[in-house]
DNA sequence: CGATATACGCTACGACTCGTAGCGAAAGCT
DNA sequence: AGCTTTCGCTACGAGTCGTAGCGTATATCG
């Protein structure tokens, strides 16, 4: 539960008047969830989220511009419940936040929802930067703390260079969330315990063998 | 190139009356590219297609389900392009499918319809056969083709289990074509030279060291 | 060659969604 | 109180959808 919303109900001290309702935002919110996991993408209409959510579809495009950045915030949501308690071991750590992010895809609503809006956000650079703030940097906070746990139980050495570090931080972080996504979604198989094992076997002695240097010639 | 199309044109031998014009079909196909890098998924409308072809609303429709099976098969003949030519090494193949694959990517009708129409699939279970067979497994030949010459070369070893192999190989498609994916039309950074060399020394050293058994406990 | 069968282009149609405008009423702040 | 903004409601033109009906074009079969 993070106190700071996106911009919407952002209620400025200097204002007057009515506030906006954020029981509407949250309903809204929610109703977008459920009628994505009714209809679909292309299939969902505000009219039809407003009548669900008990609200006005005036109201809803008085908030958001259209259906992209409403259901971008709808889905930002669920991304907040990836954790990452520690469970002892570089290896644990990453097959557990392989697993609970699987879970989160496997759910209709993230299916759905978060395909179509990189769909749309392939045009639109005002989307694609509201979804690296609201969604990706949100997951890529998980793999800086496996990282720096590993670190601390010596699994891992310390980097030097903190640019390669960084580099190191999002291929690792494009490769797990790209390898799950595209199993559960493109080549629709299941994510399983087994197959979380695998991905992290190969992962982990990708990262043990290969520091850094090329491999060929 | 093909000579087995999908399952429109073809002609059956018994078939009496005036056969579906073959020209159409691939003047829509290319119309329906052209207007998805115009316009995107979710403003592409099949009566704009159809003007961009020079046919009639209704002939799209007599082919077509909708607009999804039209995407699918507007952009699965992209991926007919991919081939794996022999580099020398498997470093150098792998190197080179995935700097390939992100070419395949970078253009506008790809991104946008590939994520689109996955999108769709997610509650349509007859458009993820579809996406399957036509784009999915055209890509996984790739990864086949690459581990028999790595075999041949001796860079790998032969397997003994075919079930494992089928499912090692599963993984090594997902981790690949889902990685090049998020980085390129997720995280929306640039596949280079560089991050492709990265990628792939962390491949080649996790598919050398993790053998099979799993690494904790 | 004539008969048959299918595809094609064109037009028109009802149903639906879109996004906006205008109104009176409600709910806060000073 | 008085002011300001939001809310629910209704209505609207514009655009798209997918289908039906018609006459014409182009194949195969007898």
């Amino acid at each position: 539960m993070v106190s700071a919303m996106h911009d919407h109900t952002t209620d400025r001290p200097g204002r007057t008047g009515r506030p906006r309702s954020a029981e509407a935002d949250a309903a809204i919110l929610a109703a977008t969830r459920e009628a994505l996991v009714d209809l679909g993408w292309s299939k969902l209409t505000l009219g039809d989220v407003a009548t669900r959510a008990g609200v006005a579809k005036t109201t809803l495009y008085r908030r958001w511009a259209g259906k992209n950045e409403l259901v971008v915030d709808a889905v930002a949501e669920l991304f907040d419940e990836l954790e990452l308690p520690d469970r002892g071991s570089l290896a644990a750590d990453v097959e557990g936040v392989v697993l609970q992010f699987a879970d989160l895809l496997a759910r209709p609503e993230t299916r759905t929802a978060l395909m179509a809006v990189v769909a749309e956000s392939t045009g639109d650079e005002a989307l694609r930067a509201r979804i690296r703030t609201s969604i990706v940097d949100r997951q890529k906070r998980l793999v800086l703390e496996g990282r720096q746990r590993a670190q601390e139980r010596g699994e891992l050495p310390a980097e030097d260079d903190p640019e390669t570090a960084a580099r190191t931080a999002d291929l690792i972080f494009d490769v797990v969330a790209g390898a799950v996504v595209h199993r559960s979604l493109v080549s629709s198989e299941p994510v399983d315990t087994e197959w979380a094992r695998s991905f992290t076997a190969l992962l982990l002695g990708g990262l043990a063998q290969a520091g850094g240097r090329p491999s060929h010639t």
